[in-house]
DNA sequence: GCGACAG
DNA sequence: ATCTTGTCGC
């Protein structure tokens, strides 16, 4: 099964109206609780500058949430570098490629997308988490480390678990600030797609959490590291 | 025109 | 995102 191709668009005017078309066909509501398999999505690039040039390596690390444990890891080799600059807004342009490919390399179709980066919290509602919902058409929620557009609902609590609306520009909220541990960095979580918005944080709520990130992605973030260094040497 | 700005 | 060991602090 060959997923459609993935459109780059030639400049960031095309890509913007490409993120205004695709979000028309999101889909805010679904409830994932019953999901067993989830596909925890991130990537690891090498620095412009450094001596290492070497490519880009996106991991699927499938997790299966009845055991509470990964079950396979799958990975793409890329060179992100010449499909699409990182420019923040378009993050889907240059990563959802090799994201896609790795997670056609899992041996089966995960039920669910957990991706480092913003669902429909994004200035076009179409974050990378939305946009590979909607082309893969499953149901996927965004986890980013940091805002990229939105205002916090109130000021949010130290304690682990708490969490507060984050507001559009019009003042609907369209995500959360979550606080996954005390005295950490709060995670920025978002529907992607066929997720409802409530739904969306209790989902990443029940996933395992040892630190920051709940299991699925930090164990993701350490193979993508890691295999991106074993590939840039021998 | 001035900030803000996922990875 | 990445360059990087030890070290400060709860």
């Amino acid at each position: 099964m060959n997923p459609l191709p993935f459109p780059v668009p030639k400049d960031l005017a095309e890509a913007a109206r490409i993120q205004k078309e695709m979000r028309e066909r999101v889909i805010v509501a679904g409830d994932p609780v019953p999901v067993r398999y989830v596909a925890g999505l991130d990537a690891s690039h090498p620095t412009r500058f450094s001596r290492q040039q070497g490519l880009s390596v996106a991991v699927a690390v499938l997790w299966d949430r009845q055991e509470q444990r990964v079950v396979e890891v799958a990975q793409a080799v890329l060179d992100a570098e010449k499909l699409f600059p990182y420019v923040p807004g378009f993050l889907s342009f240059r990563e959802a490629p090799s994201y896609l490919a790795a997670v056609a390399r899992l041996s089966r179709p995960p039920e669910l997308l957990l991706v480092d980066g913003q669902g429909i919290a994004h200035p076009r509602g179409l974050g990378i988490a939305a946009h590979l919902g909607v082309h893969l058409d499953l149901p996927a929620i965004g986890v980013a480390k940091s805002l990229l557009y939105g205002k916090p609902q109130g000021q949010l609590p130290a304690e682990a678990g708490s969490a507060i609306p984050l507001l559009d520009r019009w003042g609907q909220p369209m995500g959360y600030i979550y606080r996954s541990r005390t005295g950490v960095q709060p995670l920025y979580v978002s529907p992607g797609h066929r997720v409802g918005l409530v739904e969306s944080l209790e989902f990443v709520r029940s996933l395992p959490t040892k630190v920051r990130l709940p299991e699925p992605l930090r164990i993701a973030h350490i193979e993508a590291g890691k295999a991106r260094r074993r590939s840039a040497e021998g």
